[in-house]
DNA sequence: ATAATTTAAGTAATCGATTACATTGAGTTA
DNA sequence: TAACTCAATGTAATCGATTACTTAAATTAT
C-alpha cells in the first residue's frame, strides 16, 4: 500500500484552518496575509507535502504532460529532437510522453487517440510517412488540443509547425557539388510523397537551372532510407551510358549504402565520385572518409517547437496563433565531397 | 476552450438512469443486467463518450504512467530500451514518460522526485554515473514505487534489476582477442566507480588468467566513453616499451577514437593490433572497417524490464518479489579484430 | 460613535469516476 | 399471504485541489 500521501486537509487539521486558505496561501493568492501565508509554507515543507497533480488536473483540465509522436525514437534525428523539447519544457514545469508510430498511419492513429484520452495538453508531432487521412489530426485540434508539428508536417489553419528549409538544403548540397566541379549528379530522392522530399528534390533541380546544368531524369532514383537502398541506386546508375560524377542522397544511410557500392567497384571518392548525405548522423563524420551531410539542427528544432507551443498556451487562449517556422540548413563538408582537400595531401 | 467532454453523467441523464448504474456498466460490473450494460455501451460509443483517465487516476491512485531515467535519450543504446520499455508497456495500456539525468546525479535527483510528483505507477532507471547518494532512490522505495533497473543497478532489498552479463562479455571479448593471436591485450576500462565497468574489467583480467597471461597494469587505461579519450588512451599505451597487439574498450566511442589514432600512426587493424569494442553502436557496423563489438540487446533489454514490471504490479502488492535478471552479452565479429578473414581476401 | 469599506478567512460546490451502503420490487418459500 | 431472497439500481461519499460566494473582523470614513 501507497504510504498515506500528506494533503492539503491534513495541513488545514493541523493549522485549524480551512482547506481553502491552505491552498490559496500556497498559491501565493494575495488575499492571504503574510503571516498565515509563511505559516503554512512552513508547515507544508515540515510536513513534506507534495501536491497531488492528479487532482488539480482534473480541477483545471491541465495535466502538464504532452505528447510526442515520432517514426522511431531510436533514431538520432528525433531522438535529438525529442531531446530539445524535453529541455525546454521541462523548466516549465511539462513532462513529455513519448510514442512511435513506425511510419504506421494505424498507429499514428491509434497512439494520437491514446495521448488524447490521457489528456496531455498539447502534442508534437513528424507525420508517418504512410500517413494519408487527417481525420485523427482533425479530431485533436477540434478537441481544441494545440498541435505542434516538426520536420514533416500538414497544413492546417491555426497550426504551427517548425521545420527545415530543405529546398534551400537541396540547393546548397547540390550547389557545393557543382562548385567541386560536378556536373552529373546523381539524386537519390526519398519518398516524393513527403514534403520534405519533394523540397530537396526541388532544391536540387534548382540549382542546377541556376549553373545550366540538363536535368536529366535518369539520374534521379526514388530510395528509402536503407543501405541496401544505396547499393541498389548506385547499381542502377552505373548501368547508365553516362555515369555520374557525384551523388546528392536525401538520407545519409543510403548515402552510405552509395558510398560502399562505389568502393566495391573501385570508383574513387571523391577524386571520381562525390558524395552528400543529409541528416548528419553520428555516424557520418566518424567514418574513415567521413561524409559531407547536411545538418537538421534537430536539438534546436525541438527547442524552438517547444518554445511555439508554450507561447501558445500561455497566450490567450481564445486567439490562435500560427507560427510557421523554417529553420536553415548546415552543410558539413567532409572528405566524401572535399576535392580541395586532396590538394594538401 | 476545451470542446466540452461527454462524462458518465451525460450518459446517465439521457438514458434517466445514474451515473453509478453507466460507471459499472462500462465497467462490466456482473450486478448490471445484460440488457443496461449493452444499452450504455451503445450509447457511449454514440454519445462518443472518453473515459477522464485523471479521474479515474485520482479514485483509485494508479495513472497507468511510468517514468523512465536514463543519462541520455539520444544514445542509440537508451533509446533502444526505451524502445523496448515502450513495446511491451504500451499494449497493457500504460504511457511512458521519459526523463534524462545527464550522468548528474542532481538531475537524477530531481527528475525522479518530479515523477514521483507526477503519480507514476512504477520507474525504470539507469543509474547515473555521478551518482553516489541513494536518499532519493530510499524515498521512492518509501513511498511504494517500484522501481525496476536496467543496465546500471543498485542494490536495494525487493528491487528488481535487468542488467548485461558484463563480466562475461569483458571474458568473451578478451577470449575472441586472444584466440587471434593476441596476448599483450590492452583494456580501455569505463569509470570504475560503476559496477558494469569493473566487471568489464573483471571478466578480461579472468579470461587472460584462464589462458596463462600475465597481467599488467600498464595496460589497462581509464577512459570516458568519449573519441577523444581513445585518442589519448593509443597515445599513452604507444609510449609504452612493450606496445599493446591488441585493444578491448569498454565502450565503442574509445574504441573508435583508438582506431583513428592507431591509423594515424600507420598501425594496420587487424593485422598488428586488433580491437574489440562495447555497445554495438549502429556506427561500429557501418565504418569502412567495421569494429568488433559487444551487443547488449537492450530492446531485449527493455522488454524484460516491462515485463518484470508488470509481474510486479499485477501481483500481489503486499509481497515484494525481486527479480535479478542477467542477459547474455552477444559478441559481433567485424573486421576490426578478425585475423582470419585477412586469409581469404 | 456608527455606517461603509476592506481584509482575511470559511463554506460548499466542483472536476469525473468509483463504490460502500441503501433501496426497490419481483420472485421464492413456508 | 407474510417473510424472505436477491438481482438491479440508486444515493451519496470519496479521491485532493480549486474557487465562487459568504461571512466575520478590522479599518476607515462620516
Amino acid at each position: 500500500m501507497k504510504k498515506d500521501k500528506i494533503t492539503i486537509y491534513d495541513i488545514s487539521k493541523k493549522l485549524n484552518i480551512s482547506a481553502a486558505t491552505v491552498s490559496r496561501a500556497l498559491n501565493n493568492n494575495p488575499k492571504i496575509s503574510e503571516k498565515t501565508r509563511a505559516l503554512v509554507a512552513k508547515t507544508a515543507t515540515e510536513m513534506n507535502y507534495k501536491q497531488n497533480r492528479l487532482a488539480q488536473a482534473l480541477k483545471n483540465g491541465r495535466t502538464n504532460n504532452v505528447g510526442i509522436i515520432v517514426p522511431y525514437i531510436n533514431r538520432s534525428f528525433f531522438s535529438s529532437i525529442i531531446r530539445g523539447i524535453e529541455e525546454e519544457l521541462n523548466p516549465n514545469g511539462y513532462h513529455v510522453i513519448i510514442c512511435q508510430s513506425h511510419e504506421e498511419e494505424e498507429n499514428e492513429i491509434q497512439q494520437l487517440n491514446t495521448l488524447l484520452n490521457t489528456q496531455i495538453d498539447g502534442i508534437f508531432m513528424s507525420v508517418s510517412k504512410t500517413t494519408q487521412t487527417t481525420d485523427h489530426i482533425r479530431k485533436a485540434l477540434e478537441e481544441n488540443t494545440p498541435i505542434v508539428f516538426f520536420d514533416r508536417k500538414l497544413e492546417f489553419p491555426g497550426v504551427s509547425s517548425v521545420v527545415l528549409d530543405d529546398f534551400k538544403a537541396g540547393f546548397i548540397a547540390t550547389e557545393h557539388l557543382i562548385n567541386e566541379g560536378c556536373n552529373r549528379i546523381a539524386h537519390l530522392s526519398g519518398d516524393i510523397n513527403l514534403e520534405i522530399y519533394r523540397n530537396r528534390f526541388e532544391g536540387y533541380k534548382s540549382a542546377l537551372k541556376e549553373y545550366n546544368i540538363a536535368y536529366d531524369k535518369n539520374l534521379v532514383i526514388q530510395t528509402s532510407s536503407k543501405i541496401e537502398s544505396g547499393i541498389q541506386a548506385v547499381t542502377q546508375l552505373w548501368e547508365l551510358e553516362n555515369k555520374p560524377d557525384a551523388i546528392f542522397s536525401a538520407g545519409d544511410y543510403a548515402a552510405l549504402g552509395a558510398i560502399q557500392e562505389l568502393k566495391n567497384r573501385k570508383i574513387k571518392i571523391p577524386e571520381d565520385v562525390c558524395v552528400v548525405g543529409f541528416s548528419n548522423e553520428p555516424f557520418t563524420k566518424y567514418m574513415e572518409l567521413p561524409i559531407t551531410s547536411i545538418d537538421q539542427t534537430p536539438q534546436m528544432m525541438g527547442k524552438i517547437a517547444a518554445q511555439v507551443f508554450l507561447e501558445q498556451v500561455k497566450g490567450n487562449q481564445t486567439i490562435s496563433i500560427e507560427k510557421k517556422v523554417v529553420l536553415a540548413p548546415e552543410l558539413f563538408i567532409r572528405e566524401s565531397s572535399n576535392r580541395k582537400l586532396l590538394k594538401f595531401k
